[in-house]
DNA sequence: CAGCGTCATGTTATAAGATAACATCGTTGT
DNA sequence: ACAACGATGTTATCTTATAACATGACGCTG
């Protein structure tokens, strides 16, 4: 899996993406470090490391109430992209949308006040529709 | 200033609500800390609950982006609207937004998916009008 | 009044998340 | 070969947040 992407990763990145992508959930820093000591993983830095480069590949997204990480499902994430996530609080689950509406009223609202927009966070708290 | 929703406020709370509110722009929970030292605060926890109580009374937001707190700028701000928050990367200014367009359309969003929607956070990056 | 519950507070310690600083190693291009 | 660059390893530290436990203030109720 996402063999796609992981052609151009270093060893490090290619293990926090490799556990970030089998979890059916976010995980944290040190989660991904417990994850991978097996792994040679030694220090926080190591993961910390690979995820600022996945960042910027698009491949790995920050969720910023959850101080937690999760890998990109869509193919080819755009950096700029303006995202929504969707957390399920009950079974931690995680939905990435990419909604144009959306990022057009962010956009216009910003506008409005002169503000120029360079990045966005949205996240969306809640129940999932399996579990209600 | 704030008088009129201090009333109800213990003395903690009142006094981190003060520095907020006095504040011109988010401070972190050990800012205020510092900031409330000569006040007879030594704790984390001291700030840490007050700002609970705060949330819960919709005086106080917190910037998931930036780990900081700002006093809310409306005056009876509802603690289940939708708000959105520009942040400023140059001079670090917060400005508090409540857009019936944007809510909506996360609602409608989560909709689509089933999510039963219970939070939201919004949090734009960027540069404000003076800023440009 | 006494006893009880509840909420705010105070204090110490610790957990959880993130970065600084410095050394080493491997690859690439000249 | 060697300089430049990027990735890695390691230790220590900083920032953010909470656990656990004790005390104090207040109102309610018998």
């Amino acid at each position: 899996m996402a063999e796609h992407a992981s052609i151009n990763l270093t060893k490090n990145q290619a293990l926090v993406f490799d556990a970030l992508s089998k979890a059916d959930g976010p995980l944290s820093a040190y989660t991904i470090l417990d994850v991978l000591r097996e792994h040679g993983f030694r220090a926080p830095l190591q993961v910390y490391r690979a995820i600022d480069k996945l960042q910027e590949l698009g491949l790995v997204h920050r969720l910023e109430t959850l101080n937690a990480f999760v890998a990109c499902t869509h193919p080819n994430c755009e950096t700029h992209e303006t995202i929504a996530f969707m957390i399920c609080d009950t079974c931690g689950r995680v939905d990435e949308i990419s909604d144009s509406m959306l990022a057009e009223r962010l956009e216009t609202i910003s506008g409005k006040s002169g503000f120029s927009l360079k990045a966005s966070t949205v996240e969306l708290r809640g129940s999932c529709g399996k579990c209600g």
